[in-house]
DNA sequence: CTTCTACTACCAGAATTTTCATATGCAGGG
DNA sequence: CCCTGCATATGAAAATTCTGGTAGTAGAAG
């Protein structure tokens, strides 16, 4: 487990490197923003510590310019103070969690614990179900050697469907999840992709079926 | 200002009745999230303090449907435990602000007055530049009496050069704030969401221009 | 001043998403 | 068993968004 530490106040980032390593990690410690970006950027990483407030950038930008480049490295923001403008700043950046200074060694390995935890779980990108795998790199649906390739929208509703299968799934959940609490899209919209769904699924003469519950919503069966 | 207050321990919530009035506030309270959805939905309220935990329906469910049916009232949500969480959850499901209990006393008020200040802002749903104006409800622009509808992307683009007039908007932070920061559009969709709403501009005979600033992005000039 | 190059404008078309209209089917009451 | 009314299915078209390509242009370099 190799983690990096960004934090510009020296004596800060040498305690937190010393208590880290204690724990068995083993740990890189830069002191401004850009050394942070640079060093993250490798990917190489299981756990990014990141302060905020710190020289030449500062730490949300660090965060929002990797999420940008797709480095997914789980990041743990240092806040000086509790100010959930930082704390909004930041998921919206991209930040998994947050810790406020000062704080307790034991919080903070806690939540290194969790952040690489949670890394750690095996990130399918593949759902299966009956005689179909929905893909999500590909965003596409196959079975046996067949693909067809799905659009976003219709990916978020397989992708719903199949990640709880033979559950019964609201429309309303379908739009909250998808399109967003506060959208006004109709229900109808939902209708009209399982049927989209359902037509592909017969294409690729899937045993799988969207089947309807009236007045609630849909659920995934294999019917074999 | 009129609060809600939505807590089930009815000692805290008297606890909590008595402070805010004593501020000044005049407080409604409730005991379960039912109840806590009905009053809330009248709309009348300028702050919502809702916690999470509560009998019949809870917190998290309460503030989606509100933000579902575009009840905008700012809400500070109360978390027994600093569940990170509880907390991700409820800012998707679109709270303002958090308060993790025990409290003092202090730190609630403060936090009321800044969600209440926030929203005493007028919050304009028109913006106007040279002789334009971005009317965000209607999604159009308009100049005299003519009007032009916008697209969504349309809308976008121009709300965050009318709200920045005469100033620099790098093409990045178009992406950025609209297509999100790990988005993979390129700046030539930029590029043809400006062309068209060139062509919408000057349908208007406006004197409200978009410049180039070549290798940067836009910025609005009002060219008469 | 000319040339070169990178950047920008914008068209045309593809893909996706959304809307609308209509057909069909289900369920309960008569 | 048939009606009626509402929910769902789906084709078709409209609207929006995105992509790729080409031509034009600004500004640097010579």
């Amino acid at each position: 487990m190799k983690i990096l530490v960004v934090e510009d106040e020296v004596a800060l980032a040498e305690a937190l490197s010393e208590i880290l390593k204690r724990n068995k990690y083993s740990v890189d410690a830069v002191y401004d923003g850009e050394d942070g970006l640079e060093f993250a950027m490798t990917g190489i990483y299981d756990c990014i510590i990141l302060d905020i407030m710190l020289p030449k950038m500062n730490g949300i930008d660090v965060l929002r310019i990797l999420r940008r480049k797709h480095i997914s490295t789980p990041v743990l923001l240092l806040t000086a103070k509790s100010e959930i403008e930082d704390k909004i700043n930041g998921l919206d950046s991209g930040a998994d969690d947050f810790l406020t200074k000062p704080f307790v060694t034991g919080e903070l390995l806690a939540r290194v614990r969790a952040l690489t935890r949670r890394r750690g779980e095996v990130v399918t990108d593949q759902f299966t179900f009956g005689d179909i795998a929905l893909n999500k790199s590909t965003f596409s649906l196959s079975r046996d050697g067949q693909f067809v390739k799905l659009s976003l929208k219709e990916y978020q509703i397989m992708e719903l469907l199949i990640a709880n299968p033979r559950q019964l799934i609201p429309k309303e959940r379908f739009i909250e999840k998808i399109w967003g609490y506060e959208s006004d899209v109709e229900y109808n919209n939902v209708e009209v992709y399982i049927s989209f769904l359902r037509k592909k699924l017969s294409a690729l003469e899937s045993t799988v079926i969207i089947k309807t519950a009236r007045g609630v919503g849909y659920f995934l069966e294999s019917g074999d």
